[in-house]
DNA sequence: TCATATTTAGCAAGCCGATTGCAAAAAGGA
DNA sequence: TCCTTTTTGCAATCGGCTTGCTAAATATGA
């Protein structure tokens, strides 16, 4: 066993416990910095934990404006900014332009998969690749913080289709 | 020896004899699709092959005007698309927006250790990587294309510069 | 070599996500 | 409650990426 893969699409809730802890970490966060608590700012931490997927910072706003539709585009961009401060938001850079976040809060580092068909991933877990952060740090004295590793390809799903159009010729 | 580690800063300049057959594979890619041969997309590869390093397209717009001030940015944009068409080069997103290219013609895939702090860059080659990359495809019946890995740190000079700035206090 | 058809070059404009200035509103300590 | 500090969110801006357009360059065929 190599891999501990997981679809994106899975239940990946955090219990409550875990949401209260991940807002406990937020306000110390705040406080350290001399910044306020608000409201918008615990809807859009209790939002981004209920998310599964990398969400851009637009698509995070569509889904806070439903619970409270006059939070605006900026305070969502700059809470983002803050939750990454504190080590409950990492952001991915896929190869669209577009930065995306996923919560890191009680999940170990992981990776994707993505097809650059539809855009679609997959979630994986490696412990090889630490390994090589970890090997290649040392070789060269670096001290390493993290690293980012995706893989590139057509899904299952985008290869069938593939086929049936070829065949229609 | 798990891997194979290069620095981006030695001489990796490419013979004239892969420089030629470089030139061949992009005239060829350019009557397969039917496009032109030009002065200008002659020197834009040509300066590109000359580089070691990752290269933005502004950065290698200014590098190419040393040897024809009037070529401008677009075309420099434009034929980086078509070299990376053909797999001369390839494009890398590091965390900062802005897209890099390197030339990828007779060099093995690689990947890169980032200082955050000064932004120097390290390349390393890792068969494991390439193995994690076939695995996880396999698992999940992906056919993989390719893999970006960055690993992110601070590098030997820059921990000794924190250093002495923490003695200064 | 020359004429003709096709593509290119590069300016300028547009696009889009990321970022910031600002004034009214909110938070929270006294 | 009052007052100071911070926040919010609109609107404007920034910056890298991309594209429309037309004069210029290239390739093709006679």
């Amino acid at each position: 066993m190599t891999t501990l893969p997981k679809r994106v699409d899975d239940n990946t809730a955090l219990s409550n416990e875990s949401i209260r802890e991940a807002e406990e970490i937020f306000n110390s966060h705040l406080k350290r910095v001399g910044l306020k608590h608000t409201e918008q700012r615990d809807a859009i931490l209790r939002t981004f934990l209920e998310t599964h997927e990398h969400l851009s910072t637009e698509e995070l706003h569509r889904l806070v404006k439903r619970s409270d539709p006059r939070i605006g585009f900026t305070t969502v961009y700059r809470t983002l900014k803050l939750l990454a401060e504190c080590g409950l938001a990492s952001g991915v850079a896929f190869h669209d332009g577009v930065t995306r976040y996923e919560h890191q809060y009680n999940r170990r580092s992981h990776h994707h998969m993505v097809c650059t068909e539809c855009g679609s991933s997959v979630e994986f877990f490696s412990p090889e690749i630490e390994k090589v952060e970890r090997d290649i740090g040392q070789k060269h004295h670096y001290v390493t913080t993290r690293n980012t590793f995706q893989v590139y390809g057509i899904c299952e799903r985008c290869q069938k289709k593939k086929h049936i159009k070829r065949e229609l010729h």
